[in-house]
DNA sequence: TAAGGCTACTCTAACGTTTTCGTGTTTATA
DNA sequence: TATAAACACGAAAACGTTAGAGTAGCCTTA
């Protein structure tokens, strides 16, 4: 790469001073009209930029925030950054991307590499091993710096920060209203391992529903999926019974369709038979047939807001309450649900 | 945010210079055991971590890499970010990732901003307007600057540098090879406008195996579909007419999982009637029913190896000659296809 | 006892920028 | 003609780091 052209460049080719170049070039009056013309005329036909580095590290500022997420090939994920980018840009922030893949290690790997001057501000979503390991000391370190933190989606309720999350209870909760108002009495629920706080919020809006329009609780109708194992396999367990759900919740999109996918083999019919809801991140619920009812996340929306949040953080000195948005979820009624009459 | 302790502050604490504290942190034999230990303690004990902004102007290198993507969302460009972020880890690089939304302006003003020195080279696929204004200044002035770039996916052929392509063609070519062999005669090609690059070289490998397999072009049988328009209503017709095809290659998976749905409600059956192919860069194809045959193109080895190629050009300081990586594609036949025999 | 060598430091330049404070020259004013 | 103001520019510090060159003091050795 050809080195860039600097200010000293400049000042040597007119033998004038550094300071008079970047006078000049901000038109400043201090420097006389001819010095100016010249300059700015040379500089703009090599086509000088001012070195980021350079401002940053003057300015203490490097507009850039820093998002560690579990994972990017995942369609909410996407979307939140998605969400984050632009607002960022909005306000003259870039954005960092770096990925944990669900790791401890990578997680902690990324804290140190990114908040040793590189960003402003860190977003974060928690690895499932993080959260597993209950070992938050990364965390720690940084809140007790004041360093500007926003976590979402998968937060941890020890760390004292901003914060953005799902309605996840209320989504589960009018999912399982409306299938109860469609005519549903036997909800089951595929959900994953207790330790994904997601998991368990959605389980709690669930539960939440069928108390409030005086359905039992049948705990065999709950069913904790693991994500290591065959998935097939163990929704089939679901269905395959001798008395089947009437209706289904999954907690995701994926173990909604494979839910249709073994409702249809086992030749019931969807939504007659068993109607199924899913919790949306992706376009596979739009295009199953028959389509899936979903609860919608609008990750976007999510990314926003965390983003608001952290450049509010980092542009304010004092150092305000932490704020906990809640971003409330829609239900998406598809064919999965519709009631027949 | 508290003010992060340097070196500095550490020379201060033990009235030393700063170069005995930088030194003693490094374990440099010029500094005595009994210095070295109490610095190293200290800083130690304040977390100390060097500056990274001042390391990289100081290297003159950030070990960061530029992304620049039409869309985030979208399952395909994230897999090769995914692929990116992987392989520049491995090499110490972090990435750092921008949106053009597929607008020219966005697309330079992200330019502007990272070749200020915030990155040591840039992967990009080119925004959709920029391909269509073809206005390629941006590039050429990196290109004259030796900056390192790699172009993915939608590139350019005007302009001189690193590239890494799918084998749009010979994946077209494979598919309906395919087709042909389970007893296709008249197959369909839905596919984009003529600027998207992708789309042309796609019906390129489409022609290329009706010519090799002896099947006379027909040209009623190419619809090219614009995306501002209803989706839907245009898939229809090609389907919707006295003499349907009777399979159809459709150069993205949402065009064929439409085909699919359209196909079924006339009453169709797939793929005893119609067979379909699309080409995939998402879930869908997986989860609809029958799963759609699909050419897939491996975004994470896109990435990867546009990583590669990026980095040795950034770390090799002699200018080789420019490299042209072709990912190949496969088939993954699934029931949309399979002959009924 | 002078030369040489070692130890344990410090100084300085460099990366590229901005900005405050100086300073020498010219021009205007009393 | 002395003085002040205006003009046009330069010097230096600052952001935080590293690394090569310099140096003071002590010890060894011929």
């Amino acid at each position: 790469m050809k080195p860039r052209i600097t200010l000293k460049k400049i000042a040597k080719e007119f033998g004038v001073s550094i300071s008079t170049v970047s006078k000049a070039l901000k038109d400043s009056h201090e420097i006389s009209e001819e010095t100016r013309g010249k300059i700015k005329a040379f500089a703009d036909y090599y086509n000088y930029k001012p070195n980021n580095l350079a401002l940053q590290l003057r300015n203490q500022k490097t507009s850039v925030i820093g998002v560690i997420i579990p994972e990017i090939v995942h369609h909410f994920f996407s979307t939140v950054i998605n969400g984050i980018e632009k607002y960022a840009n909005e306000k003259g922030y870039n954005v960092m991307v770096c990925l944990s893949n669900e790791s401890y290690e990578k997680e902690v790997s990324n804290f140190t590499v990114l908040t040793n001057g590189s960003v402003d501000g860190l977003i974060v979503s928690v690895a499932r091993e993080t959260q597993e390991n209950q070992i938050y000391k990364h965390f720690e370190a940084l809140i007790k710096d004041d360093f500007p933190l926003v976590l979402f989606d998968r937060t941890i309720d020890e760390i004292q920060c901003d914060k953005v999350i799902v309605d996840d209870v209320g989504g589960a909760y009018k999912a399982v209203d409306h299938l109860v108002k469609i005519g549903s009495k036997r909800i089951a629920l595929i959900t994953t391992q207790d330790y994904i706080t997601v998991g368990s919020l959605r389980k709690e809006g669930y539960l939440k529903a069928l108390v409030s329009n005086d359905i039992t609780i049948d705990e065999n109708l709950i069913y904790k999926i693991d994500d290591n194992k065959d998935l097939h396999e163990q929704i089939r367990k679901v269905i395959n019974v001798k008395n089947p759900p009437d209706a289904i919740l999954a907690v995701n999109e994926i173990y909604a369709a494979i839910a249709l996918k073994i409702v249809q083999e086992l030749g019931l019919v969807v939504p007659n038979d068993i109607a199924i809801i899913g919790f949306t991140s992706g376009l596979i619920s739009e295009y199953t047939s028959p389509p899936l009812t979903s609860v919608e996340q609008h990750g976007d929306l999510m990314g926003r807001s965390a983003a608001e949040l952290l450049i509010n953080r980092i542009e304010s000195a004092d150092s305000n309450e932490f704020q906990k948005e809640v971003i409330s979820t829609n239900l998406k009624i598809r064919k999965s649900t519709l009631s027949v009459n």
